[in-house]
DNA sequence: TATAATATTGAACAATGTTTATTTTTATGT
DNA sequence: ACATAAAAATAAACATTGTTCAATATTATA
């Protein structure tokens, strides 16, 4: 059997990438095996290495689609033009809701250590960050330090995510996430 | 072959997480399988599961005494009761010392996603974020604030060496780390 | 010395990523 | 229309994981 000619290989990929994020978001991270992907997708292991290079490749698939579309969603909250401060309070809590929403793709986004070395995905990344560079820009002294000031805001969004999916420090039970990324917007962007 | 009696169940434990950490220092977190462990150790894989539940466990182990260990250079850091300022100027320095010393370490407690809930694990990391807090009470408004102030400065860390680790958002290159912090502390801690 | 307790092994199982020869289907050229 | 080349998909295999467990070897005990 060959060459079925179902889809072509642009909508084989397209259908690995859906099938890969619908098993992540119902079953975990760990569930994402070639075997898994395939038999949801109607092929067998053998095609995903005609369309990956390897496993990492479809996850970096993923998580790319996972940035397009947050950056999606940063692109529409950011349409009113509010005032910068309002701005950058949403993006916070944008961040803060793709965890609670899809707790498992913003796992294999941002808490699986994997090299993500293509080109799609750093594109994708930009899409992001530009976006929250620019919200900084009014706020910052200068370009670099706008830049600089969406890595720390980023970092730290990130690293207070962390804590509550680990569960470590008790994040979540003494000091909710929102409490202590309002009082860090508070007190670095004197927001 | 059993009971070789050239261990306690004790110093079995100690063995294993000695070599654990071995190789992982050598050769990477992906290199921590129950096979090579007790290879290095001079037995088989079913010996590592008289001391821990699975390999899971034995990676809580070793995170623990990393733990353990960067508490310990916390705490001759934290000596001479310089000025809080300075002081925690010093821990963010550590932190980042602790991942360009032993990226492999770092990786496997920080960034790796595991399940840590041993007692031991939880007390090895108050061991360390109690030292935090404690420095930075003198410069919060009272107890809760100090304690949130560590959950943000911890996190901010942690994200900070997690961008460079990953080599997203070319830190290290355009903005170092070290930068990043600075930049962080001033303007957080108005330090 | 016989027996019980315990430590260790070795082999097996299922699941993983990945490779490759083979087969099946489609495209191409005469 | 037919033969042949190209491509796609498969099935099977390999190595490596974590993990379990009956069998075995050693020590402790009665």
């Amino acid at each position: 059997m060959a060459r079925r000619k179902d889809h072509t290989r642009e909508e084989l990929t397209q259908l690995a990438i859906q099938c890969g994020r619908d098993i992540v978001v119902a079953e975990g991270p760990s569930a994402l095996s070639a075997r898994n992907v395939t038999k949801l997708m109607g092929y067998t292991p053998g095609t995903l290495y005609n369309l990956f290079e390897n496993i990492d490749g479809l996850t970096a698939a993923i998580n790319t689609t996972s940035l397009i579309n947050f950056a999606e969603t940063l692109r529409c909250i950011l349409r009113d033009h509010a005032k910068p401060k309002k701005r950058l309070s949403k993006i916070a809590q944008a961040y803060l809701e793709f965890q609670l929403r899809e707790p498992h793709l913003w796992t294999l986004l941002f808490a699986t250590p994997i090299q993500h070395d293509s080109e799609d995905y750093r594109t994708a990344i930009h899409l992001v960050f530009d976006q929250v560079t620019e919200v900084l820009l009014p706020i910052s002294k200068n370009n670099k330090v706008a830049r600089q000031n969406a890595k720390i805001l980023w970092s730290t969004l990130h690293g207070i995510c962390l804590l509550r999916s680990s569960g470590k420090l008790d994040v979540s039970e003494a000091d909710p996430s929102e409490e202590l990324v309002k009082r860090f917007l508070n007190q670095y962007f004197k927001l």
